[in-house]
Formats: structure tokens, sequence, C-alpha cells
DNA sequence: CGGGCCGATACCCTGACGGTATGACCGAGG
DNA sequence: CCTCGGTCATACCGTCAGGGTATCGGCCCG
């Protein structure tokens, strides 16, 4: 049986991600047809339909939703290995770490540090993206991630945690929620609540692409934002933090591509574990 | 920059193992001029040189190197996405176990029987592999396996530990060395160990394919083997096992690609999880 | 210095992939 | 029941990427 292709893997992804052929061609920048066939050939390829052709659109079958899962990872692999290759290319020997603003909980001077002091230490380049650093990690953008669990998907990942948080309601200082000491999940319920891109839309509130836009919104009393304590140590004039006691507690993780062999990356974590097993230990 | 698609990877491996275009083309089963034109190709893409090309050969750059390490993984999720897609589509629901004959310290009934018993648990099909388990987890040839660590090669796997074995050293009945009560490395330094085909060619003994000519050949004295005591729980006529006291124990463990979303992997695991409970505590 | 080995280059050709036009099927609405 | 819009499939054609053959250029070795 014939190989696939990564060709036909982005054009099944496109499929999926639109149940439309006419859009998932047009966001391809190719004509419909050719990617009817490209599909067909790919069915016939899995031995298996990995579409439901109804009349108006179409819906994926169990083995459609296999291989979008998994052709998603497997299409990360791929752009993984070109990009660390390329990366491996240049002579500068480097490790690209990829955090949310602010989303080390102030941790991440030591870690630097205890990296920094080991022989043969690569440079640290930082990047930084709210809702794509699990992705980046994947693909090959970045080289380790400071991540939080269980909000963020690890699936592919190994982690070392590196601390644990409450989660406080970020709140303006005039709401009404504010007057009390602790709050619940239910007392948020009916707020609206701060939505990333990341997140499913469901929720009633506001969009948010930028924590800026977040802190403005809080201030303006037109969202609520659940973030970790360690948020609340930089205080944001005109927000106040409660903590919510039966949120799920979220643990900051030190993150790298479960398949990484980079000699870099295994420094690099083990620098972290021995910098924070002091605290660490004191916390256990 | 244009997309890497897995035919230039394959082409890449093949001469990245080769290391040498004539043999990689001949392997591919195309002309050598395509390939030093796909690999030129490859190169310019990647942005990176891949090969030294010195008169007489190849070899490997940096950059090479890991694309030969990543690339590799990168093939097996592509072709793991399309064999669990494939899976899928059988109506038949079902999970691939792969381990080595013998290999399961006795343990697999338990986790069989406490997997069955689950709602809606699927049939769970065995296949045996020597040397291959490891890969054809990460190719999607199986779902879960039984490895041992630190002998096999964990890299991108997740895994459950079932059992830490000592590892015990099987000698003909009447060799020398079975006079002793323990043995140790250096005891066993210069004799002629079983060669399994996954260990790179270094040691001096005969090459074995399948456990039976291993034992054959241990009986005869003409090999030594080196394996988990569980192994000696089954006596084997003419055999006799003597405790290695410095070998580092070989820990059995349930094994299963770390990208895994299968709701029915997660379900075995955690029934193995739980069948092996009051073992593992009882251990530790 | 000559021969053999090995990768690169030159040139051609086939077929796979993409485009346009059109067909087939389904569901909605009158 | 027929029509119409929407959606995916089929037919047919053109182009270019990728494969083949022939040959060159450099390097090592005798």
């Amino acid at each position: 049986m014939t190989e696939v292709d990564t060709r036909e893997l982005r054009y099944f992804i496109a499929v999926a991600e639109e149940l439309h052929f006419g859009r998932a061609a047009d966001r391809l920048g190719i004509a419909q047809p050719p990617l009817s066939r490209a599909i067909r050939r790919l069915e016939h390829r899995v031995g298996a339909r990995l579409f439901d052709r109804t009349g108006r659109g179409v819906r994926l079958t169990a083995a459609g939703e296999v291989l979008l899962a998994e052709g998603r990872a497997a299409l990360d692999a791929v752009s993984a290995a070109v990009r660390r290759a390329r990366r491996a290319g240049r002579p500068r020997r480097s490790l690209t770490l990829v955090m949310k603003p602010g989303g080390d909980a102030g941790l991440l001077p030591a870690i630097l540090a205890a990296y920094a002091a080991r022989p043969g230490a690569a440079a640290v380049d930082l990047v930084f993206s709210q809702s794509e650093r699990a992705a980046m990690l994947r693909d090959g953008r970045a080289d380790v991630g400071l991540l939080h669990h269980p909000q963020n998907d690890l699936t592919g990942l190994d982690t070392e945690p590196l601390r644990t948080e409450r989660r406080v309601a970020a709140l303006a200082e005039g709401h009404p929620l504010a007057a009390r000491a602790t709050l619940s999940l239910a007392d948020l319920a009916g707020e609206p609540m701060a939505q990333w891109p990341e997140a499913a839309e469901r929720g009633n509130g506001p969009r948010v692409e930028e924590a800026g836009q977040m802190w403005q919104l809080v201030v303006l009393g037109r969202a609520v934002a659940l973030v970790t304590e360690s948020a609340a140590e930089r205080p944001y004039r005109g927000v106040v933090y409660r903590p919510v006691t039966d949120a799920a507690p979220a643990t900051l993780v030190l993150a790298w591509p479960a398949e990484s062999r980079s000699r870099d990356v295994a420094e690099f974590t083990a620098a972290a574990r021995a910098a924070l097993a002091p605290a660490l230990t004191g916390q256990t």
C-alpha cells in the first residue's frame, strides 16, 4: 500500500475542520474537485471511509475522528523535525523557551541562572504565547515551555511540576462579589468570564487575545477572570483578588516534547529541577 | 517555505542510514540522480547542509543527526495515524498488545481479566516481538506493550511500572560459573553473551533471533544469557540461574504512545494499574 | 598518473496534481 | 411533485515535479 503524504493529511485536516469541501478547498488555496479526489484517494489508502457525505455538508466517521487527532500530531512531528534540524544547522546553540508573559510564578530567574551556571549551557531564547504554548512545543517552534496543568493539554509532552497554585478570581474593586472574602465557582457561574481563543466558545464573556485586554475589561467590570495566585502578587490598579475555594488548583509545569532527545533540553530540565528542589521539598 | 513531505524524509533517512547515495537509491528503488536532487532540495528547504560530501561516501552533519532522529519519529507518527485510523474504521473494537513471549512476569492474566471485566472493554489482540516492541508502539502497529526499563528505549512512550525484577545469569549446568552462588558483571565479562538483533554488534557471543535459540545455546554451553528473575520461575532443563548482584534491575513496564488519546488505551492502563495496585503497594 | 568510485549535472519524458466545466444527488419550499 | 440552490463527484485537459539515462568532475588509491 502506498505511503500517505503530508499534503494528503493537511487536506484531510482542512476538510475535517471545516466539514465542508468547498470552504476547505478555499482555505487550502486549491479548487474543490482536486480536494475531493485527494480525500477519496486517502480514504482508499487508509482503507476506511473518513467522512459521511450527507447531502448537506459532511460528518466525520469514527476513523476520521482518529485520523484528525493523530494526523495533527503527525504533522506536528514533521514540522518539529524540520525546525529542529534547521536550528541544529545554525552555529549558535540555543534553546527556545515559550511562556505566557508573567506566567512563571517568579521562578524563571532562578531556573535560568541555574541553567546558565552549567558548563556548556546554550543561550536561552524567550518567546511568548498566550494560547499556543503546547502547540509550539509539539511542532518544534519551542523546546521547553511553562504551562499549567490541568488547564493545558499536556498530551505528548513530558513535564516537571514546578509549583502548584491556588486559583483566584480577579474582580473590579466595585464588583458586588468583591465584598466577599472567598468565592466558589457557583458564585462566578453567572459572571462574564474572559474567553481566551483556546477555549471552545461556550462562555458568555468577552473574547480576549491578550492579558492587557483582559485586565482592562476586569477593571471596567465587564469581565471577571480566573487566574493563579501568583498573578495576584503583581497587583493591578483597580483589581482585587478573591480565592476561589473549589476551583481546581493550577500546577505550573516545565514541559518539553516527550520524544525529545536533545541534550540541551535534558540539561535545562535537570537544572530547573535542581534549582527548585529546596522549594519543592519545602512545599511537600 | 514549502512543506516537507514524507517521501523526502524517507529518502533522507535511507541516505542517512546507508551513508551512500547509490546504495540508498537502490534500496528506495529509484535511480541515484533523482535521490541526489531530492536531498539537495530537502537541504534547501531545511536551510542547512545535512551531509558532508567527502570524496568517499558521505557523513551526517549535526543538523542531519537531528533530522535523522526526529524524522524517524515523524514518519512513525504518520504511519501510526494511518494505522490507527484504519483500525478505527473496522467495526470490531480491539486493542493490540505487544509483548515478548513469556515477557509478562506472570502478570498478564490478571491484567487481561481486570480489563475484560470493565464494561465496554474491547477485544485484546496479542502480538509478539522480540526486539521491535517499542517501534511497534511508535508506528501504530500496537497500542500497548510490555517493555523493560532501562533495557528498552522508552522515548515517546508513556509507561506504568508493573514490577521490578533482579537480573540473573542463565548458565549451563556444567558451566564453571554455575558453582558460584552469585555472580557479578565482571565474572561474565569474558563469557559469550547471546546477542539480540536490537543490540549494536559489540559482543562476542552468537547472534540469536528467538528465545528458543538462546536457551538451546545456553544448554550447550555456547552462550550465557542475562535474563530477568521471572524467567527463572520457568526452569529450563539443563539451565541454572545465578543472581548477578551488580546488574541494573529491570522494570517491567506497561507502555503506550505518549500522544495516545485513545479511550480504550486509557481504560486498559487504568485496569492494569488497578489490578496490580495491591502487589505494587506490597512491594514498595 | 591512470583507473575506479561516487556524487553532481544535463536533458528528456511520464504521470500526478491542479484547473474548468459539468453532472448527480439531496433537501427545502411552493 | 417539481424546481432550485447547495454540495460533492466526475470528466477532461494542461502543466510541472519527479524519475530515468547519459555523462561529467573530483577524490582516493595503486
